[in-house]
DNA sequence: TTACGATTGAATCGTTCGTTTGACTTTTGT
DNA sequence: ACAAAAGTCAAACGAACGATTCAATCGTAA
């Protein structure tokens, strides 16, 4: 079993950096090993030295940012649910702690804005497609995590139901990462994804909301203290 | 100019239907044309003959079953529209239009059900990539024409944020349609499409329409102020 | 300095890729 | 019937792929 630490300065982050980049520009399958070692002018063996495969380097460029990412969507999500114990949180909190962490986490890399959250769309469209099994049993975790913050959030909606908004909720996000270029468009310049992901919650919010009677909402009093 | 009529039956319309299989299954970049001549028993040099390249190939799998569909779709759109001139459509009939005919061209394919699911969530991802120009216009216009019948049904959301909740819609489509596996997973046997659009179509019309002042159903608080 | 493990470099491995060739067979039109 | 057109076939092309080899080079501890 190969160990799996992400390098954090050397060689092999030179590479992972570079990997990084391409794979986020590219697509993942769109990279050879040869693409990477000639951006940082590097021979192509040292992929195979540093990383065993080019499924080493790949397991890695999808580790390194998603799984700070993931842990912060968890930690966010439980720091606010022991504000008030016992209360089910309001969705808008819910909705945030799954998608603000993709900001705060992006604050804390080398690689370009854009590249990032094109890098983020690319792993998460790949979800389920044996990319890399850790990281799926990472992201099942997380999701399952986050359905039951919003089962006890929504309790009058049947769970599969949830199921089926928070998956539609998923494809949004991950459209929004992947082709963010298409939302400032009109407008000219690119929106800030901070924006885009206030919009997004609103939305997001307001589809998983679906149904619900609105004096039960209004009494719901998450929301109507809801602020932050 | 190579011309561009997509073959109803003969040897090409056999190497189209594995291909349309073939690209369902695996992604467009993942299948050879050797994969495709293998799999009905055909020579290599049969897809540069009949199609001239791979790539001719491909756009037409593409444009094969997505014309017919966004044909459906402003054809639903614009009867819908007919019915009551001048009046505004109900959003619902209006993602209506966009979605059903997702399900009513499915009958009409050669196509295993879920393989013609997971064949127009692939197409519908690369938009924008680049696969296929001829399509991204089509699409193109498409969408013009349904954010003109969205900014007519809610006149009060600004122009650009209803632009970024289509957006947002669409990425809930293609991931319903590229993962719908993931979707009866607890239920044991997966859910039809149509249940699932049934589900979609509330969650993206709840979506589209948040904020709406008129809108009785979902309350609106400390939100009016809430501003990321 | 010497010795040694870590790293790099150029060359090459075997495969697979999309495409092309030219001979062969089948179908079609007259 | 026969020539032209259309289609099929095995074989091969050059390019790119991931991976490996092995000698050269490096840094460092003895």
């Amino acid at each position: 079993m190969r160990e799996l630490t992400i390098p954090e300065s050397g060689p092999k982050r030179v590479l992972l950096n570079a990997a990084e980049q391409l794979f986020a520009k590219k697509g993942f399958e769109a990279v050879s090993v040869r693409d990477v070692t000639q951006f940082v002018k590097m021979n192509v063996a040292a992929v195979n030295y540093h990383f065993g495969s080019r499924e080493g380097m790949l397991t890695l460029a999808i580790m390194h940012y998603t799984l700070p990412l993931n842990e912060e969507r968890i930690a966010r999500l439980e720091s606010a649910e022991r504000k008030t114990p016992g209360k089910p949180l309001a969705l808008e909190e819910i909705i945030d702690a799954f998608v603000r962490p993709i900001i705060t986490q992006n604050r804390k890399t080398e690689l370009p804005e854009a590249l990032f959250y094109q890098l983020l769309g690319r792993i998460f469209a790949a979800n389920g497609d044996g990319l890399s099994q850790a990281y799926e049993e990472n992201f099942r975790q997380l999701s399952d995590r986050f359905m039951r913050a919003l089962g006890k959030a929504l309790p009058t909606i049947p769970f599969d139901e949830l199921a089926s908004r928070f998956h539609f909720m998923s494809g949004g996000l991950i459209h929004l990462l992947t082709h963010r270029e298409l939302l400032g468009k009109r407008a000219g310049s690119p929106m800030t994804m901070e924006a885009i992901l206030g919009r997004f919650i609103r939305f997001a919010a307001a589809g998983l909301r679906e149904g619900l009677a609105a004096d039960a909402s209004v009494k719901k009093g998450p929301q109507a203290t809801f602020d932050f």
